[in-house]
DNA sequence: GCCAGATATTGACATATATCAATATTGAAT
DNA sequence: ATTCAATATTGATATATGTCAATATCTGGC
């Protein structure tokens, strides 16, 4: 891990992608895959890339917290996940339309590189290492869609709620105390409810003693109960 | 497209697989990926794959209809898609965890073509033009299950039920005229619905006279009328 | 410190969808 | 043709979740 956040054309750029992802590349790979690539700030609500516009870049995040999410029918939005450093994204239209398939806006002050689509092809297309590697990724990404889909279809909404709590203290802080600056909509668009009943579910768990909330820093007291509602169905 | 289904071990067993999935394969190239590779037959209503059990092919459908289909809580289950000859199935733990992650039922009498997974993965490692296809049909497969995810949280029964009739007479079928084999409750299951709404939706189309319905024989009458329910949400 | 706009909370009520139980129909085996 | 099990249908009812409207709280700029 270097530090090369200022550095423009730093070939290590992507160093703190996820280990594998990257793994393989020697020096003439990367620099062909980091032609032209760009590293970008962006403020908290700004967004990085539109659904429906070409995809010219694949980004990665450096820093902060990148949220994905997609539009759905009658006004209501759909947040997929949260990127975080290390993570690739963007990619989904690759070799299919060759469009981004989701909003992906800055939830936090964030760095990102964005690498040049044409650019990425060309490893891809001559690294097999690299294809395995993006390959597994996708892979990982499909089944978290697929366990998506069946949650949020057949569970209650106190027991996805519970699972977006969960996701957010195992994967996303890594703490079972966090503040966030995702939205009380946002966590309604991650479980696919409405804000008022996200709302209500959490003040249920609030009462029940398994969570305090103060504004938006949570803290899960009894992670164990947690689980518990998040399996039963 | 040649006539190899009883031929044991021709090297052309999978020549009706998506044309672009194995393209660029020469024939030694298609040896390491047929060696070992076994084509059996199944009966409608039998297991291919069990989902949790150990990865150890990847198949494709030569012949008939195969549902994929995943178990969610509380004895739901979720249909995710059906796949048709020239498709890939069953790879959806590769690099991953070496698991099967959906149940595969054929649903007709079918023919399919095992490949030894590690002749897969072999393949996969020395032809960079292959694992771009795969990459390609990985990622398409992951828009459609984010678009299931969506629709399926964010539509009402009626248009979902309109999505699925779309669904199996323009992709699966190919006409506006099908019999199928699923039952109603793979209908339902595909919609995230229980069987009884599913057969109240289904007859409401029938009295609107967008469809009529003879047993498991289905007739869309009005694809126009349908297509305006699938899009009002 | 104060204000305006964004965000969050609460309550009353509406509605989409599931559940349960009864009955009907179909299809395969005899 | 008859029977049995699987599948499909229907109706009555319960429940989960959404909608709408009112109020409260927070936050950033002046």
């Amino acid at each position: 891990m270097f530090d090369c956040y200022n550095v423009k054309n730093c070939a290590e750029c992507c160093c703190n992608v996820k280990p594998t992802l990257f793994f393989g590349l020697g020096k003439e790979d990367k620099e062909v895959l980091y032609q032209d690539r760009l590293e970008i700030a962006f403020k908290a609500g700004e967004t990085i890339f539109k659904e429906d516009m070409a995809l010219t870049h694949i980004a990665c995040v450096k820093e902060g917290f990148v949220k994905l999410s997609t539009e759905a029918n009658h006004s209501r939005n759909f947040l997929l996940r949260i990127c975080q450093p290390g993570e690739l994204f963007g990619g989904m239209g690759l070799y299919v339309n060759e469009v981004h398939q989701a909003t992906c806006t800055a939830i936090t002050p964030v760095k990102v590189c964005l690498i040049n689509i044409n650019s990425f092809k060309n490893t891809l297309q001559s690294i097999n290492r690299f294809a395995i590697e993006l390959i597994k990724d996708l892979n990982a990404k499909a089944l978290l869609s697929k366990k998506q889909a069946v949650d949020l279809t057949s569970k209650s909404m106190a027991s996805r709620v519970a699972d977006m709590l969960l996701y957010l203290s195992d994967i996303v802080y890594k703490s079972e105390t966090f503040t966030t600056s995702l939205k009380r909509q946002d966590l309604a668009d991650y479980c696919a409810l409405t804000k008022e009943s996200m709302i209500r579910i959490l003040k249920d768990l609030k009462e029940s003693g398994i969570i305090t909330i103060k504004n938006n820093s949570f803290q899960i007291h009894n992670i164990h109960e947690l689980r518990k509602i998040s399996n039963q169905y």
